[in-house]
DNA sequence: CCTGGCACTCTGTGCATGCGAGTGCCAACA
DNA sequence: TGTTGGCACTCGCATGCACAGAGTGCCAGG
C-alpha cells in the first residue's frame, strides 16, 4: 500500500497534469502544492510511483504523467465528485424545463452536458423495454393498410406502418384497438409482445383479425430491437481542445462516435445506474483507447431508463465531470418524470 | 477573356492540385498533362491566371494552388458532373430500398452520401410545409389531454400534446377527428392552419370543441416551425482529411456544423432545387471559409420537399462529388415516392 | 508567340551547438 | 529509517547555418 504522501504526490500530479497539459517535475510539484518536503524526497516517490506503475515518463528527463492506473487510483481514491453549485443547478433545471417534448429534452440535455463539461456529450433516448406503455394507437391510413402508433410514459411516441394481408374494417379495427389498450397500457413495455401474442390466441372468429395481432406481435418485437438503440451526440467540436498530439487521436475518435453500437458498449451495461468512469484503455473499443468516458444512468423514477455520458481525453478534470454528468441526469430523470 | 489554353491550364491546376495536396508547379504540369508546351510557356500562362486572381501562391517561389475564384471558374466552365456507374446506381438504390421508415431513410442517406463522397454530409427532413397532410389523429390520453398525431405523404410523422381547457368526452373527440380529417387530408401542409382556423369559425355551438380548434390552429403553426429545421449530418470523421492544417480549420467546421440554423442556410435557399455549389468565402459563415459545400434539392414529386448536400474542403473533387450529391438526391426522391 | 537558359528566391532538411528542466544517486543528517 | 542538499548526467528542444531542390521571372533568340 502506497503512504498517505506518496498519494498525495500523485493526486498533485494529477491536478496539475490536468490543468497544464505538460508533464510535471518534481520541483515545480513542491512549488504549486504544500506538500512539506523537499523536490528530493518527491522524486524518491515519483520512483516509487512509476515503479508501481501509476505514473510515466514521455521521454527520459522529462516530466511526469499519470498512466490509465494513476488515473484510476485517483478517481476510486483520492477525489471527490464535486457538486455543482446552488446557480448552476438552477440553470440546468430551468433549461431544461423550457423543452417541448422528449426530442426537445434530449436535444437540450445533450447540449446542456456538452457545455457543462466542455466535451463530447452521448445520451441515449429512454429505453423502449424499460419504459410503460400509456397508450397504443391504430390508424387506418389504407383499406389494406394500418400505422401503429405506440407511446409511453418517458413520452416517446414510436410508430410503424403495417400492410395488412387483407382490407380491414373500420369496426374491427376499433374493436382491435380496444382490446389492445385494456390489455397493454400501463404494463412494462417488455412484456407487451407477448400480451399480444396472447390476445392473438383468444380470438377464434374472424381469421384477419387474429392475422393481424400475430402481424402485431412481430412488428413490435422488431420495434423494440430497432429503437432500442437510438442516441444523440453533441460537442464534438470540443474534440479540438484534447490535445497537440491530436490529429492522430481524434480521427478514431469521430469514427467510434458514428458507431451506435460501439456507443452503447460504451455507455456500460445498461441495468446498472451507478455512474461509472472508464478510462483509456479499459475502454473495449480501440480507437477511444486515449479516452475516458464518465457515463450514468437516468430515470424517471428510482430505475434507470437509460444513460447519459460524456467523452474526453483521458486527462480530464473527473472530478468536475463527473458532479456535472450526475447533475444532469438527476434533472432530466425529473422532467420525465413530470411530463 | 482567357484562350483556351490558359483555361486548359488552369482545369490541369486543379486537378493536380487536388489530387496531390500540394502546390503546383509549371514543370510537374508538363509532365502529368499533355499541354503541348514548354514550361516556360506554361510560367507565362500561370503569371496571367494569377494576375487575373484564379490562381495563387502560397509563398515566392513555391507552386500555385487555385483560389475561390479558381475553383468557381472550373465548376462554372471547365469541369463536367461525372456520373455514377452503373453498379454504384444499383448500389445505392439498394442500400435505400431496405429502409423501414422515413427515419431511416435519412440516417442512410447520410450514410451513403458521406461514404460516397468521403466528406460530411447533411441531410434536411423533409418539409413539412411543402408536403401535404395524410392524415391526421387526435388521440384522447387522459380526460383533459389530447395527443395531435400527423402523418405526412413523405412518411414523416409528428406529434404533440394538447392540455385542453376542459375535459373532452370520446364522442366529441371522435367528431372532431372526423371533421378535421375531412378537411385538411390531401391539402398541402402550409394551407392547414388556416383551414383549421375556418373549421373553428364553423362551430357555433359547444364552446369547447371551438376552443380546442383554436387550440389546434396555433399548435399546428407551432409545430411547423418547430419541426421544420430538423436535419441529419455524418461522415465527420471525413474531417481528419481535410489537409495539413487541420487543427486550426476543423474547429469552426465542427462548430458550424452543431449550428442548425448555419447548416440550413448553408444548404441554400430551399425554394429551388438546382444543384448549387458554394465555394470558400462563399459560404456566408466565417468558419466555413475554406470549405466548400455542394447542395441540392430532393423530393419526392417533381418539386424539392427538402435538400441535401455535403460540405468539404474547397480543395475538393468537384464532378465526381456533384455527381454522387446528385445520384443520392434522385434515388432518395424515388424512395420517398413509393413509400 | 513560343522556347531554352539563367539567375534568384524560398522552403525544407540535416547537423552541430547550447540551454534548461528534470532525473538518479550518494553522502550526510535527524 | 526517512529526509535532504548536492552533483553529474541525460535528453528534448530551440537556434544557427549550410545546402539541395523546386519553382519563378525575365530575357534573348527562333
Amino acid at each position: 500500500m502506497l503512504s498517505e504522501r506518496r498519494l498525495e504526490v500523485l493526486r498533485a500530479i494529477v491536478q496539475d497534469y490536468v490543468g497544464t497539459e505538460e508533464p510535471v517535475g518534481s520541483k515545480a510539484l513542491t512549488e504549486r502544492h504544500k506538500l512539506g518536503v523537499s523536490p528530493a524526497t518527491v522524486r524518491n516517490d515519483m520512483a516509487v510511483l512509476e515503479e508501481e506503475g501509476y505514473i510515466a515518463q514521455p521521454h527520459t528527463s522529462a516530466g511526469r504523467i499519470p498512466t490509465d492506473k494513476g488515473y484510476r487510483l485517483f478517481v476510486d481514491k483520492l477525489a471527490a465528485v464535486k457538486p455543482m453549485s446552488p446557480p448552476e443547478r438552477r440553470a440546468i433545471q430551468s433549461f431544461l424545463e423550457s423543452a417541448v417534448d422528449l426530442d426537445d429534452v434530449v436535444t437540450r440535455t445533450v447540449r446542456l452536458l456538452a457545455q457543462l463539461t466542455r466535451q463530447v456529450a452521448v445520451v441515449q433516448y429512454p429505453s423502449l423495454t424499460r419504459s410503460t406503455v400509456r397508450h397504443v394507437e391504430l390508424l387506418s391510413m389504407a383499406p389494406a393498410r394500418v400505422m401503429l402508433v405506440l407511446i409511453t410514459d418517458t413520452g416517446r411516441v414510436e410508430q410503424r406502418m403495417i400492410d395488412c394481408p387483407a382490407p380491414f374494417g373500420e369496426a374491427s379495427l376499433a374493436d382491435l384497438r380496444a382490446r389492445l389498450n385494456s390489455r397493454v397500457a400501463g404494463r412494462r413495455f417488455a412484456d407487451v409482445p407477448q400480451l399480444v401474442q396472447d390476445l392473438a390466441e383468444a380470438f377464434e372468429e374472424p381469421e384477419d383479425r387474429s392475422t393481424v395481432a400475430t402481424v402485431l406481435s412481430t412488428l413490435l418485437e422488431t420495434l423494440v430491437e430497432e429503437t432500442e438503440e437510438r442516441l444523440m451526440i453533441g460537442g464534438t467540436a470540443n474534440l479540438t481542445r484534447f490535445g497537440h498530439d491530436f490529429p492522430l487521436t481524434i480521427r478514431p475518435v469521430l469514427e467510434a462516435l458514428e458507431e451506435q453500437v460501439v456507443l452503447l458498449k460504451l455507455l456500460g451495461e445498461a441495468k446498472d445506474p451507478a455512474m461509472r468512469v472508464r478510462i483509456g484503455h479499459e475502454n473495449a473499443h480501440e480507437g477511444l483507447n486515449s479516452t475516458s468516458v464518465v457515463s450514468v444512468g437516468y430515470g424517471s423514477g428510482g430505475e434507470a431508463v437509460a444513460k447519459l455520458g460524456v467523452v474526453g481525453p483521458t486527462r480530464m478534470d473527473y472530478p468536475g465531470t463527473m458532479g456535472a454528468v450526475r447533475a444532469v441526469a438527476r434533472y432530466v430523470g425529473q422532467i420525465l418524470a413530470e411530463s
